[in-house]
DNA sequence: TCGTAAGGTGACGCCAGCGTCACGTCGAGC
DNA sequence: GCTCGACGTGACGCTGGCGTCACCTTACGA
């Protein structure tokens, strides 16, 4: 055995596993960069010290590095921001929890953020409705949940779903832009907002 | 004179402005399917019963032309949306009067829509804040003159701005792909939470 | 009716990315 | 230490987009 390795792989598996990571690591950055439409492989394997062939050793195009990279992101954040707000006890948490752990994200993660927000568009047509899609059906059903043990007043789901994520991403933007971004600011904005637009909604309906 | 042409143009001058009204057309289309990264001059020129050097005529390149179809479309929206809210006597009519248009503008051509949806990402890249970015701008603007007046309670226009225009963006997503799209139920519903959230971002600042 | 030139045409040379494959290297296992 | 095979390598053939240009058609004006 001459294993070397820290780790206890052998020198092998070792490089195996270190080029995966940084072709997905090169990848992450020329899609965040130039987008994924005109990022080519090669552009990717250029930020890497491996040759072309290589590459695809590791995988079979560009489309399957894609879907791998935003997996690595994006779903760890939707279960991040799911989990917490099923810890939830007030509507105020609810609505709370899950703007602080993606503004969290955001903050954290700034270029996994960039990724999604250059790539919004293809990954919407790409998965149609995954992602962020995904994170809204999850929220609206979480809403809709909520709205049946009467925590939330009744009220269009899908739409509150679609604009407590839309101003998500905005705001996100906004807060990512300021230095340094105040995580706990972004949250009560965001909170303050929607929680006082289901009032408004819940008030209005009982008028009607 | 052998004239011809219904309008008053020449047949010179007629197949010109028809030619680069095919290529514009053609190239809305190509980037709103493909997007504007992977798209290539020759996928619009395809699309079109011209010659791929004539495209040459016309554009000097796939860049100047993305900016001119972006600009045929996005340019009218924000005058339109910007001269509605204008003409508000009171908070929530230009709240929804913004709303009202931009959901307008959607129903009525959702192809444009599709179009800036899927390139958002490429567009902001690419014109580093214009077109939805200059919106938000625009719009913080409005609601800056609106808290000096009294109007709106004082609350950080920047992230209102953004909450509004990110609700606006998903929430029309999500409206267009009911059938058939009812501009009149989103306008209240993305109203409503608007202003909620500015009621309730008033209240809590008093409290405190 | 005719000369002129505006402008459409598409083949062309160039370039870059694609995916492959024959070869060489080097770690693993004995 | 030696053999073996896994895997990195980069040149290669191919494809397709790019922007150009010599040619030709035809509208225009006299």
């Amino acid at each position: 055995m001459s294993v070397a390795a820290d780790s206890g792989l052998g020198r092998r598996e070792a490089t195996k596993l270190a080029n995966r990571a940084a072709i997905i690591s090169a990848a992450r950055r020329v899609f965040a960069e130039m987008g994924y439409g005109s990022a080519t492989v090669r552009d990717v394997v250029r930020r890497t010290d491996l040759a072309s062939g290589t590459f695809y050793n590791y995988f079979p195009d560009k489309e399957s590095l894609f879907r791998v990279v935003l997996e690595e992101s994006a779903v760890e954040v939707r279960a991040r921001v799911r989990a917490a707000r099923r810890q939830a006890q007030s509507l105020e948490e609810f609505v709370a929890a899950g703007y602080r752990e993606y503004f969290g994200f955001l903050a954290s993660d700034p270029e996994a953020f960039e990724l999604m927000r250059r790539n919004s568009g293809t990954i919407r047509a790409m998965f149609d409705e995954p992602i962020f899609g995904a994170g809204v059906e999850e929220l609206a059903a979480d809403l809709r949940a909520a709205i049946a043990v009467g925590i939330v007043p009744e009220l269009d789901a899908e739409y509150m779903a679609a604009a407590m994520v839309g101003a998500a991403l905005e705001v996100g933007v906004t807060m990512v832009r300021r230095e340094p971004p105040d995580v706990e600011g972004a949250t009560r904005f965001a909170t303050t907002v929607l929680l006082g637009g289901m009032e408004r909604l819940g008030r209005e309906r009982r008028a009607s």
